[in-house]
DNA sequence: CATAAACAGGATGTCAACATCCAGTTTTGT
DNA sequence: ACAAAACTGGATGTTGACATCCTGTTTATG
């Protein structure tokens, strides 16, 4: 129902927000969250068109949040790649229904309205620090120093 | 978001809540539903598969609800055609999140559960009776003598 | 200032979702 | 039994999402 899309860029965002030290190349983040790394590149490349993240170019380059883990929401970053599509008019053309949603659709937009919702209350910082046993993409604690580079 | 298929089979399914005194042939749900008839077919196949209607072959045949409209809620009709598939284990296959979700992966498979919730709270007889100005599917009020055969 | 690291973007390939068409089968009503 | 209405299922076409690759450009650093 979400888009792999939005999968691999949910995964690159929460991977740079525990990562905030320096940008970090494509390579780097495509091993530590699973991500063809051909493919991980055009979804940075669409990230940072909207300002989720911000590339860097050149040696020592890569890409870094471009906002503070606590003000951005998974929502921007879904938004960003697969923007989640309210209805707004009767998917039928219907004239009538117009701006007022027959019950069937507005049943349907309340559905896409609580994703939405869902989405927007939760921030990259909350997601790193939700108390738990597992950290978000990492199989134990992070540590860098242990993502090899082959 | 919802796949198009997943639309067809509700305005399919409504289409055939808002018509029970008789079998309806593809041809009329399409026309009435502005689904493509071919590909509606195929649809209906599916519900019929599942149970959510029931086809009728021969001369007087086409197909009729399942159920009684209040027994069948919108999930039903949409996991026909395309299950929401909640997040059971670690997408990225690491093993210490096996049952327990990472925070990042909880958090998108509770929106998909407000979906399921939402859908599996509305059944298709409070769709069609919920007081609006717009009835589903339908420009005007209900009066298929109107619906032409052309 | 040369080199290597790294992003940008265009061209291309693959596959599943969406869609169409048709030949075959079932069923009703004469 | 026959004809017409209607579903069934297989074959096929189309398109966008997913994915790869390569060439060109940028930039930190010795």
């Amino acid at each position: 129902m979400f888009s792999q899309t939005v999968e691999y860029a949910l995964r690159a965002a929460v991977f740079l927000a525990q990562n905030r030290d320096e940008p970090q190349p494509t390579e780097r983040i495509a091993k530590a969250t699973k991500v063809p790394p051909a493919y991980l590149s055009k979804v940075l490349q669409e990230l940072a068109r909207s300002g989720v993240v911000q590339s860097h170019r050149g040696l020592k380059g890569g890409f870094s949040l471009g906002k503070a883990p606590e003000d951005l929401n998974i929502l921007e970053v879904v938004n960003a790649v697969d923007p989640i599509k309210r209805i707004h008019t009767c998917p039928l053309g219907l004239k009538s229904h117009g701006v007022r949603l027959c019950p069937l659709h507005h049943r349907v937009d309340q559905a896409l309205a609580s994703v939405e919702k869902a989405f927007a209350a939760t921030t990259l910082a909350e997601v790193l620090a939700e108390p738990t046993d597992s950290v978000p993409l990492c199989e134990f604690p992070i540590d860098l120093s242990r993502v090899s580079d082959d």
